[in-house]
DNA sequence: ATACATACC
DNA sequence: TACTGGTATGTAT
């Protein structure tokens, strides 16, 4: 048979395989050794611009290996940008220690080659930046001067969001119910991998992802504790008791944190915000005896930051005041933005931006290197706008089941593993609503090399029970072996959608369309992303029932319409109900729910309406900060066209250069269609784009197990699963423990892979397609003003 | 529609 | 000896 994956000669005994492995680390130890020694003498204070300028042939291979070593290293100590500060630390030894352990591995190798990937990416990327930095940029200002001012108004000031997390929470959890750990260096997890650490052990290096060997190497104290992640989701819920307590809608990311709107709670109380905040805490702290850190800020992206700044145990209000704002942001790391991780930081820096602030005055080069979704995010990350939209509204799109074993390649072991993983998402499934069920199907597989890859097939009828998920997963598995495998995986998406189910019940399996089409009125502008529902009801999957075996899909039952969201409490009594789905718990088990239950709950806490969607920005006025005026954007106007531009000087465009520009589109701007095509429009990332965030919900999930099948690894997994899965797998294994954990993660930034460079200008399809997503961006609102100056002249 | 990369807890 | 698991999304093909 053919071997399409090149891992290892699957015939051969594994001490052949060591042996190879032996060589390529040396040979690997070798060249990071030679290259490293004259790196620092050269380059070092270089930027990379110029490193790039200065590189001949005889030495590019040299710089390379050295810049990526640098990266590497960062890459796998995990401590390149530190989001957490870890003061204190002896940051170069600790990355050295992680690196030599690591050396050789194959996960290393692994890593290495991910980050030899990026690199050349970033390569290309800085090419182009060469050539755009010497072309004419007039055009693009305009372009970017047009998105500041669209965010700028759309810069919402007015509402008091907070954003709470707990300190070290697994840790923490454990540290109190166990006395005996406290002051002392612990973490919880396996030998295989930690989901967090105590700040005791942080001050060695320790951190949350980082397998657990190489922790004790940092600390030899340590004490490794077991994860046990039902309890930390019942803590949660007492958590949120308190959340629901001053915002019903708070938004749940994970089991540790949240953001909740008190705007509503400060109008009421006439409390002030810092005042309120500590009072969250406190009452969190009478319920669990935790603690828990707190930011306060006008939007979720800046009350985020916020929390981390205190961190353990302590809170940070940002004023709502755009000087005080963009003061803040202005030499704020970009790290420290949610969504901005280890390689779009990398990408950013190449590009000579560190701080938000670099990232304001670079903003039109990086809207020339970036695909639109990812300039809209960058640019709201520049400007310190984000959304204030705090609501319980998550619901799932997939559901999977994943789990790392010792390395096996006879097929019917991959098989039996893949019967598990079946067996498991079908309880999860089950677990989930009532039930649900999905089309898509995809199988993951990691190989012992570390290479991840991922199958999918969409099926031509929904599925929910084991046999099928088997069925299904094992005629892709059958294609792609034979290869040797340390993880397997299976996951459902395009499921059936709740809300629809809810709407429209029964009715679904008939096309829709038409009632709730309300037209949205005006794509009205907003920060939030979430186009879901709007584009839910247009492709809702009901729509085409692909339901071949109706026998299945019928089961449905013809749910209440709940246009409304549930308070916290509802959801809290729904997963009590429901009690395993713990993981799913979020949101959508409170659809479930109907009205008629909770009415009481919604006289304790007022109840926000939910669907934001059709509400305008902010509903509420502050009372906190009206400032509207405020954060008043100075105009100026061109002596042209007589139109008003928002002068953002952060933007550095000096007016003249504006105006200059502006006489050059007024001449010779090509004549654009106006309509701007509706393709742009709709694509729109549009909508003006914001892909901002969030999304609400919550999480949880538990695991068990111990996977791999040593032993012990941390694990989660999901929820659900502990329960069950105790006990099974693994060959080996270990521990027993189930340990696991897994929350599920809300994704609250919208911004992709930032590593996407917009359509090369070079190309001759280039330049249409850029122009596209000029507009784009200039619909959102400003546009009026776009299109009619390139259309005038003519 | 599928695959991959990136991100977050 | 040991390098997780669950969910989402932007981009490319
Ligand atoms: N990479 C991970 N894999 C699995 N579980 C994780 C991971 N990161 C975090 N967790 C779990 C364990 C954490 O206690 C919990 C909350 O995460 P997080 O808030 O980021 O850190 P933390 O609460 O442990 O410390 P901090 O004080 O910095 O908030 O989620
Ligand atoms: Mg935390
Ligand atoms: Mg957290």
């Amino acid at each position: 048979m053919e071997h399409k994956y090149e891992t290892d000669n699957l015939d051969l005994l594994d001490n052949k395989e060591e042996a190879k492995a032996l060589d390529d680390l040396s040979a690997f130890a070798d060249l990071c050794n030679s290259t490293n020694s004259k790196r620092q003498i050269d380059f070092s204070g270089d930027s990379e611009e110029n490193v790039t300028k200065q590189m001949n042939h005889d030495i590019e291979k040299e710089i390379k290996s050295n810049r990526d070593n640098e990266s590497l290293r960062d890459r796998i100590s995990g401590l390149a940008a530190t989001k957490a500060g870890m003061q204190g630390v002896d940051k170069e030894k600790v990355k050295r220690l992680i690196y030599e352990s690591s050396k050789g591995s194959a996960f290393f190798q692994n890593e290495k080659k991910k980050d030899e990937a990026t690199s050349e990416k970033i390569n290309e990327m800085l090419q182009k930046y060469e050539t755009i930095k010497k072309s004419d940029l007039l055009r693009d200002s305009i372009i970017v001067e047009s998105k500041v001012k669209e965010l700028e108004q759309l810069r919402d000031m007015t509402q008091t969001i907070v954003h709470i997390d707990m300190d070290a929470f697994f840790a923490a959890v454990e540290e109190r119910d166990d006395p005996t750990l406290r002051g002392k260096p612990m973490a919880v997890g396996s030998m295989s991998m930690l989901t967090t650490a105590n700040y005791e052990a942080r001050k060695f290096g320790v951190r949350s992802a980082m397998p657990g060997f190489i922790a004790k190497r940092l600390c030899p104290q340590l004490i490794l504790v077991p994860c046990h992640f039902e309890k930390y989701t019942e803590v949660s819920k007492e958590v949120q008791k308190v959340f629901a307590k001053y915002d019903p809608q708070f938004a749940a990311m994970s089991l540790d944190e949240a953001y909740l709107n008190i705007t509503d709670y400060l109008n009421r109380t006439k409390q002030q915000p810092a005042e309120v905040t500590q009072q969250i805490r406190d009452d969190i702290f009478h319920a669990t005896q935790l603690t828990s850190s707190a930011g306060i800020a006008p939007n979720k992206m800046l009350a985020k930051i916020c929390s981390d700044i205190n961190k353990p145990n302590g809170q940070y209000q940002l004023e709502n005041d755009r000087q005080v704002l963009m003061n803040f942001i202005k030499d704020l790391s970009i790290r420290k933005i949610s969504g901005i991780g280890r390689v779009t930081e990398r990408i950013l820096n190449v590009l000579e931006i560190h701080t938000c602030g670099d990232l304001l005055e670079k903003l039109v080069i990086v809207y020339k290197l970036f695909k639109p979704a990812s300039f809209n995010f960058l640019a709201q990350v520049a400007l310190g706008v984000g959304s204030t939209d705090v609501a319980m509204d998550w619901n799932r799109k997939s559901i999977g089941v994943e789990r790392t074993f010792p390395p096996l390649k006879k097929p019917q072991d991959l098989r039996e593993k893949l019967r598990e993983l079946a067996v498991h998402l079908e309880n999860d499934l089950a677990k989930e609503n009532l039930e649900a069920f999905g089309r898509n199907i995809s199988l993951k597989f990691k190989l012992t090399s570390f290479e991840l890859f991922t199958r999918a097939k969409t099926l031509p009828k929904y599925i929910h029970n084991a046999d099928d998920l088997y069925k299904y997963g094992e005629q892709i598995l059958k294609a792609e072996m034979p290869f040797s495998l340390r993880l397997l995986g299976l996951r459902l998406s395009a499921l059936r959608d709740r809300n629809e189910e809810l709407k429209y019940g029964v009715k679904k399996y008939f096309p829709v369309k038409e009632e709730n089409q309300e037209e949205n009125p005006q794509k009205k502008l907003r920060l939030d992303t979430q186009d879901s529902e709007d584009d839910m009801l247009q492709e809702s999957t009901f729509n085409t029932p692909i339901a071949s075996d109706s026998s299945e899909n019928m089961s449905y039952t013809d749910t209440p319409d709940n246009s409304e969201c549930p308070t916290y409490l509802e959801k809290l009594t729904d997963m009590n109900h429901i009690q395993s789905a713990s993981e799913s718990s979020k949101c959508a088990s409170s659809n479930i729910k109907t009205k008629a239950s909770t009415s009481q709950e919604d006289n304790l806490f007022e109840h926000k309406p939910t669907n934001k969607i059709l509400q305008p920005k902010s509903p509420q006025l502050s009372a906190t900060t009206p400032n509207k005026e405020a954060s008043a954007i100075v105009h100026w106007e061109c002596p042209i066209c007589d139109q008003k531009f928002s002068n953002s000087s952060e933007l550095r465009i000096e007016t003249h250069t504006k105006r200059t520009t502006l006489s050059n589109v007024h001449k010779k701007s090509p004549g654009r269609p106006k309509s701007t095509s509706k393709s742009g429009v709709n694509n729109t990332s549009g909508n003006s784009g914001n892909h901002n965030n969030t999304s609400s919900g919550n999480s949880t999930s538990s695991n068990g197990g111990n996977s791999t099948s040593n032993g012990n690894s941390t694990q989660s997994s999901n929820s659900t699963s502990n329960s069950n899965s105790t006990n099974t797998n693994n060959t080996s294994s270990t521990s027993g423990g189930d340990q696991s954990t897994t929350t599920t993660q809300i994704r609250e930034t919208p911004s992709g892979p930032v590593l996407t460079p917009a359509p090369s200008p070079t190309n001759s399809a280039g330049p249409s397609r850029q122009i596209e997503s000029i507009y784009q961006i200039a619909v959102g609102s400003v546009l009026a003003f776009v299109v009619s100056a390139i259309a005038f002249s003519f």
